[in-house]
DNA sequence: AGTCAAACCTGGGCGC
DNA sequence: TGCGCCCAGGTTTGAC
C-alpha cells in the first residue's frame, strides 16, 4: 500500500489528533509486529507516555514520545494506522491498539501482517533497519536536477528497480515509479546512464509532480489504503498507467502493457515511453 | 554492481 | 461451489 503520498497523508491526519494525548494501556495482538525491544518491553515502556509530535522519512512514520523515545512504524504492504474515535469492534487484522487518555484509541490493522514497529531512544533511531541507509527526500532540498543527473550517470541499472531502491531515492514505490517514468516519457527498461539532459530533466519534474499531486489527492487507494482517520485517497482516479494495461493511453491511445521486471510489474505506455 | 528468486502473509480475481 | 493459478502498494536475504 502506502509509498510516500500515503504515509505523508497517514502523517499529517495523526499530527492533527495525536499530539497531547497519553498512552494508557496496549493490546498487542500480534507480538512478531515488534522488531525492538521484546513485545513484553514494548507494551511496557510505551505505557504513559505522551505523543508529541508524527513525522516521516521515506515510507516510515516516526512519532516521537516523552521521556525522548522514537516510535517507528513501517506500514509495508497493507497496514493500517488509524485514529479510532468510536469503540468500534475489533476486526481479526487488528493487531495492536494504543488506548488513549481521551477514551479513543489508535488502532494498528494489517491483512498481510508485515508491517513492523520499533520503539528505540531517538539518539538511536540509525538502528532502525534500513533507516541508515534511506537515500535522499525526493521533495527535500538535498533532490535537485545536479544530484539526479551526476547518480544516473554513474549507474548502469535500469530506471525502474533504481527508482524502487530505497537506498537511492527514499518514498517512492510501484505505483509512483511507474506514474513517473510514463510522465516523462521514459521506458522502464532504460539503463540510467542512457538518458540525456533534457530525459533528465523531464524525470526529475515528474517524480516531484507525480508525488506532490498524490500528496494533494491524499494518496492513491488501489485496496487497502486509508489514512490516519480512516479515509481513503482520491489519486486511484488520476492514475495514467497503473494497473492500466490493455486500456488506452490517455496521451496516444496505444494500449498499455505490463512487464515483470526484477519480480516487480511495470506499466507503461510503448508509444509514450522510450 | 547488478539481477533474480524466495521468503514473510492473506485474500481477490479469473479460468475451468 | 471449488480448485488451482496468478496477482498484490514492501523489504530482506542469499545465490550467481
Amino acid at each position: 500500500m502506502p509509498e510516500l503520498p500515503e504515509v505523508e497523508t497517514v502523517k499529517s491526519t495523526l499530527q492533527e489528533r495525536l499530539p497531547g494525548l497519553t498512552i494508557c494501556g496496549v493490546d498487542l495482538y500480534l507480538p512478531k509486529i515488534i522488531q525492538t525491544p521484546s513485545p513484553e518491553e514494548f507494551c511496557r515502556q510505551v505505557a504513559g507516555k505522551t505523543f508529541l509530535d508524527v513525522g516521516r522519512r521515506g515510507k516510515y512514520l516516526l512519532i516521537s514520545l516523552s521521556r525522548g523515545l522514537m516510535l517507528v512504524v513501517h506500514l509495508r504492504m497493507t497496514g493500517q494506522l488509524v485514529y479510532t474515535v468510536t469503540d468500534e469492534s475489533r476486526s481479526k487484522y487488528t493487531h495492536l491498539i494504543f488506548h488513549l487518555n481521551n477514551g479513543h484509541q489508535l488502532r494498528f490493522a494489517d491483512m498481510r501482517q508485515f508491517g513492523r514497529f520499533w520503539l528505540v531512544p531517538e539518539a538511536d533511531i540509525q538502528a532502525v533497519k534500513g533507516m541508515k541507509s534511506l537515500g535522499v527526500e525526493p521533495l527535500g532540498s538535498e533532490f535537485t536536477l545536479n544530484f539526479l543527473e551526476k547518480e544516473l550517470k554513474t549507474r548502469r541499472t535500469r530506471l525502474k528497480p533504481l527508482l524502487l531502491d530505497q537506498t537511492f531515492i527514499a518514498g517512492l514505490g510501484n505505483i509512483y515509479v511507474d506514474e513517473a517514468l510514463h510522465r516523462a516519457g521514459l521506458h522502464p527498461l532504460r539503463p540510467a546512464n542512457t538518458l540525456n539532459p533534457r530525459e533528465v530533466g523531464a524525470l526529475f519534474r515528474a517524480i516531484r509532480e507525480v508525488l506532490e499531486e498524490g500528496i494533494a489527492g491524499r494518496g492513491t487507494s488501489v485496496r487497502d489504503y486509508v489514512d490516519g482517520t480512516g479515509q481513503a485517497g482520491t489519486f486511484q482516479e488520476k492514475l495514467r498507467v497503473y494497473r492500466r494495461s490493455g486500456r488506452p493511453c490517455i496521451q496516444c491511445g496505444k494500449p498499455i502493457e505490463r512487464l515483470r521486471i526484477g519480480g516487480r510489474s511495470a506499466y507503461f505506455c510503448p508509444g509514450c515511453q522510450r
